[in-house]
DNA sequence: AATGGGACCTGCGCGC
DNA sequence: TGCGCGCAGGTCCCAT
């Protein structure tokens, strides 16, 4: 599932490959991925248009064509970008720029949205959403969890609060913290919050230079898998040994999500 | 204010 | 080998 990581390396491969690019014909195989207008009017407004810049915001991909016209690709569970002109598994929508030229969004159970937008800061999603972890200053970040009493975990993942970290990335930088996911967020003290911070900035960017997860489908858009999971503490180990202690990895389900920690290192 | 559960959707892993 | 069941998960929405 792809989150800040996985969206920003998917971002970049798209800058370079994409901008620029004159979209001649859009083949739509199941509507279902488009929101807000028909697939003939996506079609309309898209075809003959060129893509001129890629950018991010937490998890959601934002694709320039005009200054008031934006493709917003959001990838949910499963979407994602592949360059082929290839038959590709799940796709639901080819954008054709020339013959040797494809991009396939694929998504196996159809989570993932494809809208256009005339400004794309007007979205709920966008407007409603909590700062750029890779942005804030440790202060700005201490000073965004003082006084919550909310559980750590569901608190780094919650979009409105901060934006971009989902169950990979908030599991993997509780364990380098040292801290237990059910903590409240009034019970940590000035350091913990500290090493929140620090080891979230880090497993975000090691995960980025890693091209991301690949865990589910996830693959960056010429197919290829993202590195990081090989570097996974927590993650979809449970009943394997810790890597640092060698105490088994507890699984436990907290506010609905599946979350994976050391007894003996998160305390 | 904060938490919980359902809905969306379907591939996949598991048990038999 | 094949079938059926239920889990997984990001986000939104409703209820408590």
């Amino acid at each position: 599932m792809p989150e800040l990581p996985e969206v920003e390396t998917i971002r970049c491969q798209l800058e370079r490959e994409i901008v620029g690019q004159k979209i001649k014909d859009i083949i739509v195989t199941d509507a279902r991925v488009i929101k807000g207008v028909s697939a003939q009017k996506f079609k309309e407004t898209l075809i003959g248009q060129k893509f001129n810049s890629v950018s991010r915001r937490g998890k959601v991909l934002i694709l320039k064509i005009k200054s008031d016209l934006f493709l917003v690709a959001h990838l949910r569970l499963t979407g994602v970008f592949i360059l082929s002109t290839e038959k590709e598994k799940f796709s639901k929508l080819v954008f054709v720029f020339s013959k040797d030229k494809h991009l396939h969004f694929c998504d196996s159970r159809v989570f993932g949205e494809l809208r256009i937008v005339d400004d794309w800061q007007k979205l709920p999603i966008i407007k409603e959403m909590g700062p750029e972890p890779l942005s804030l200053t440790k202060a700005e970040f201490i000073r965004l969890f003082t006084g919550k009493k909310t559980k750590i975990k569901p608190l780094l993942m919650d979009q409105h609060f901060l934006a971009g970290v989902g169950n990979i990335y908030a599991q993997e930088c509780l364990f380098f913290a040292g801290i237990h996911p059910e903590r409240t967020v009034d019970s940590l003290s000035k350091e913990e919050l500290s090493r929140v911070y620090v080891e979230l900035k880090k497993v975000l960017k090691k995960a980025i230079q890693e091209k991301g997860s690949s865990v589910d489908s996830y693959r960056d858009i010429q197919g290829q898998e993202g590195r990081y999971a090989y570097f996974h503490q927590v993650y979809q180990r449970d009943g394997k040994p810790c890597l640092k202690c060698k105490t088994i990895i507890q699984r436990k389900v907290i506010s609905g999500r599946g979350t994976g920690f050391c007894p003996t290192c998160q305390k």
